[in-house]
DNA sequence: GAGTGGTCTAGACCACAGC
DNA sequence: CTGTGGTCTAGACCACTCG
């Protein structure tokens, strides 16, 4: 049984969606939905807290409850081609995701990848590349490491089906969130090898480290896009 | 006079950088700040909701409230290169940003911006391209459309030093969020003419949506940046 | 069972906007 | 002044984790 502030804000939800509210017009005031729905102010606000976070109301102190005229944004990512987010789903509405698997070993850390792992100069880290194809065709190439104190027992067949599985299902591991940089690239050695990337075509680069809900570092990556797979989609709300 | 829960999420926010309270261990638990506080539980609630969000501390039903060990990430963007966000004040600590005035127009927008900026087919854009430079080196052509209905009187001094401020001071609009698309490009024409670059080289396209508080699309922008002039920082939480 | 955070109540007063 | 959302109280019970 959910809570009454989410069964609350679900059916605020589907009244807008269906237009049993008007559009640009304010939403009942919060004593009113009080007392339709049986419950405290404290739990109305609440829903609207949720619904807020959501992107499809916002409030204004003295004036009311308005709805957002688009409300299509979400504020999360919707990162095509990592494990991680759901963007698996996204590239499973496209076509079949297979991985090769171009390397996988183990060392230690450089420097900056102890910085960016939080982990000191004798922690074994794996460091393995990917290459993600899309249908059969090159789409992505993954230069990851990880620290082998948190994922231990990784292997290949890891690696070719998903990390992210292994990590949050077998290991119990919950993600917090991320840190990305994204650039343009000129193609490397690489890129040309296993992308078919020409001396002309850009890479789209994404540097990311990828934290545990401690704020651990999990995986600390360089993701390789070919530019005619599409972009990357980044919502931001208020 | 800050609310209540502000200034006790303040004063723990305080603590945990001063280290008073130990990082990876659990701060007191939510009666005990309530007693030290002289407030209610819910009011300690609110406290810790805002530190959630600032992404310093967890909760973890039946365990208690921890501290993150990097809470040094921001859940908002810190795109350097465009007028919204404080990106400006991020150039602003790497050198003086001018802008180049290459185009100037009003007219009517094609179908697909029509979809973009909810507008119709008869309501009138402004149509601008702008050349920026720092410290006089070019750095990112920005491709921009307006309607003028919700920005009147935009002129040429506006884009030369910030239509952000204009938007924002003089017209009071306060921008709610913004949906972006990030892309590796080959260079165009313009590219090549105003951001100089050669046929190898790539250009980072950022092709956003900026929405009022209430949705309303207030800018629709392409904007390319030089490969080597660094990259997007995006960061997610939770 | 003990201790934690999560939810909820039934009120109260404050801050702000509009008439 | 009226109506709105924002904050706050003092307590209650529930859900979850751990020893």
């Amino acid at each position: 049984m959910a809570a009454k502030y989410i069964t609350i804000a679900r059916e605020i939800k589907r009244r807008i969606l269906s237009q049993e509210y008007a559009a640009s017009a304010a939403l009942p005031d919060q004593f009113a939905l009080a007392a339709e729905f049986e419950t405290s102010r404290m739990t109305i606000q609440q829903a609207m807290r949720q619904l807020i976070v959501e992107g499809l109301v916002y409030t204004r102190q003295g004036q009311g409850t308005f709805i957002r005229k688009n409300f299509l944004q979400q504020s999360r990512w919707d990162l095509p081609g990592s494990d991680y987010f759901g963007a698996t789903k996204t590239w499973e509405n496209v076509g079949q995701v297979t991985s090769k698997i171009i390397r996988f070993e183990l060392r230690f850390p450089t420097e900056k990848e102890q910085a960016s792992l939080l982990v000191g100069p004798d922690d074994p880290v794996y460091d393995f590349i990917r290459l993600r194809l899309l249908e059969g065709e090159p789409m992505s190439l993954e230069f990851t490491l990880m620290p082998v104190n948190l994922v231990p027992g990784l292997n290949r067949g890891h690696l070719e089906s998903s990390v992210f599985r292994y990590v949050q299902d077998d290991l119990a591991l919950k993600i917090m969130g991320s840190y990305r940089i994204v650039r343009a690239l000129k193609p490397g050695a690489e890129d040309k090898q296993y992308l078919n990337c020409e001396e002309t075509d850009p890479v789209l680069e994404v540097e990311q480290v990828i934290y545990l809900e401690d704020g651990t570092p999990l995986e600390y990556a360089h993701c390789h896009y070919r530019y005619d797979h599409g972009g990357i989609i980044v919502v931001n709300n208020g």
